[in-house]
DNA sequence: ACAATATTTAACCATTCAGTTAATATTTCA
DNA sequence: TGAAATATTAACTGAATGGTTAAATATTGT
């Protein structure tokens, strides 16, 4: 069930989805709570979860709960470890002893190209 | 010139984009380069250029060059420092000792909901 | 000056996307 | 049983997105 880092970037370009988990990064909440938090109609929401949960970036909690009308939703972990990762692996780019080597042949060499 | 996580994550959301900052990562490179390395029109990958460029995720090298008709990018460091951040921010989710006491909450409180 | 090279901008088109309202489950509770 | 509450799916619409080809801009080299 691993999610691809292209799914979570895609689910996580929209504005709103993004701070939908930032709200679930608190605590785990129902569409309903999630859905007064924006100035957006239920079944806009509704479909933003829908994309999330496609994309694997949260789940529907199916612990036993007091009122079976909620569908409430957590975080899945799995997809931030690889954007965590990922961005790291970027940034590396900078931390590299490479990239003073860089910076240097890219303003001396001459015929080096491609 | 800080880029918002909101753009950054925008301009990654297409896979091509993805996989230009793959590529630049590596080593900074022309326009040509990169429209050569993916199955698309040199116009098309223009644009895609654009939008990293307008976003904040590349900037056009300035430095000297032997051939002034090549665009040369390379990567901006804040952009990925601010998504590696965040992606940690939301793991703590899972690092916290809260996260096992939201686990124990969720499957035990009754009239908590919000 | 002129042809070739590197890249972008312009104009166009098909698809995707995000929002809306209306209709459809499902569960709760009076 | 039946109205209220929670949430989703369906159908529609306008805006944004990503690709293409043609034209324009700037630089190089004969």
């Amino acid at each position: 069930m691993a999610t691809s880092l292209d799914d979570t970037l895609a689910a996580l370009a929209d504005p709103t989805r993004r701070r939908v988990v930032d709200l679930l990064r608190v605590r785990p909440r129902p569409a309903g709570e999630l859905a007064a938090s924006f100035r957006m109609s239920a079944p806009a929401m509704s479909r933003h979860l829908r994309v999330l949960r496609v994309k694997g970036l949260i789940e529907e909690e199916r612990a036993s709960r007091e009122d079976a009308r909620l569908r409430v939703y957590r975080l899945r972990r799995q997809p931030f470890v690889q954007l965590h990762n990922w961005a790291a692996e970027v940034e590396a780019f900078w931390s590299d002893q490479l990239e003073g080597f860089r910076e240097y042949a890219e303003g001396t060499a001459k015929g080096r190209r491609q």
